[in-house]
DNA sequence: GTAACTGCAAAGACTTTGCAATCCC
DNA sequence: GGGATTGCAAAGTCTTTGCAGTTAC
């Protein structure tokens, strides 16, 4: 899934991500830039794994393709700068979300076919501010993962035992 | 932060435990019987790297200590069993919780000293049931983890600031 | 007795790091 | 020019697996 943008959000995006990289004393370079417009194609939800390899089958259009590394090592400079985001581990991946600017959300992930769904639930983020405070805490940020079987899945479910 | 449970609370859970394995045609071996019971004493979250540490340190006074890959071997059966469950990953590592009979409740995690504060909000759990429902999926389960700094470590940090 | 289980060592998978070469400012 | 960044190869971690020997039932 794609992120659906057009070429003028993307590269309006890509400026303010390689505008925010100087001011914080990091260079704009070219494997980073590529990176970056990688991910931005790639979609919403990526492990680094799976990039690795998206990036290199595209390759060969290009030269200097980011390495495993610089995937690694960029992914986790967009970390810092909150464009990024780990939101759950499967097995021994960290399954990231690229977050150009959207709200509080969660997600409801299957566990049959690994699809997932966003929902919002702000009710969600009062409660657990609130808790947070009742504890004596600093509040920092909350994650919430539903798992469960989609729709598809459940029919094929049914199919099978038919 | 062990679990503090009495000598016949601790038996009548190995008991409880041995039982379920029987049951689903496990075997009840001296490793798996030894890993059950420093596990009811070591507490209730755990990684399981620590616990190997923490049962080798122990394991002096025993004879065969269960090695390594018996205890994945045994979480996992254990988390089959629905005893164990994993809560969260910090780095590489996976945080498991060893839940002997205890309702639905989520974590408060300090990000500064990792430490973990449990709390109920059967509103929550409410909640989300109805979202799975209404995006057609089968709920199975949910997890929800708040971050923030602790009120010890905020104190720390004040003082340094001063 | 035999299938299940264990321990060991080794392999796997993801992630990080040391270092020389290269690139950006 | 000089420090940041890259790619490579190798190392680090956590986790899993193959296999020969052992154990529970």
């Amino acid at each position: 899934m794609p992120n659906p943008i057009s070429r003028e959000e993307k590269q309006k995006l890509l400026e303010e991500i390689k505008e925010s990289l100087k001011n914080r004393g990091f260079k704009t370079t070219e494997a980073r830039q590529k990176l970056i417009s990688y991910l931005i194609d790639y979609g919403r939800h990526f492990e680094i794994e799976d990039l690795v390899v998206w990036i290199r089958e595209r390759c060969r259009d290009y030269k200097n393709c980011p390495s495993r590394p610089t995937v690694y090592r960029t992914v986790k400079l967009l970390e810092e700068l909150g464009y990024v985001k780990p939101v759950l581990k499967q097995g021994n991946r960290t399954v990231y979300e690229f977050l150009p600017v959207k709200g509080e959300h969660y997600h409801l992930l299957c566990l049959s076919c690994g699809k997932l769904v966003e929902f919002e639930a702000p009710q969600i983020g009062d409660m657990v501010k609130g808790i947070a405070q009742r504890e004596g805490f600093k509040y920092l940020h909350h994650h919430l993962e539903v798992c469960g079987i989609c729709p598809e899945c459940l029919q094929k479910e049914e199919r099978k035992e038919n």
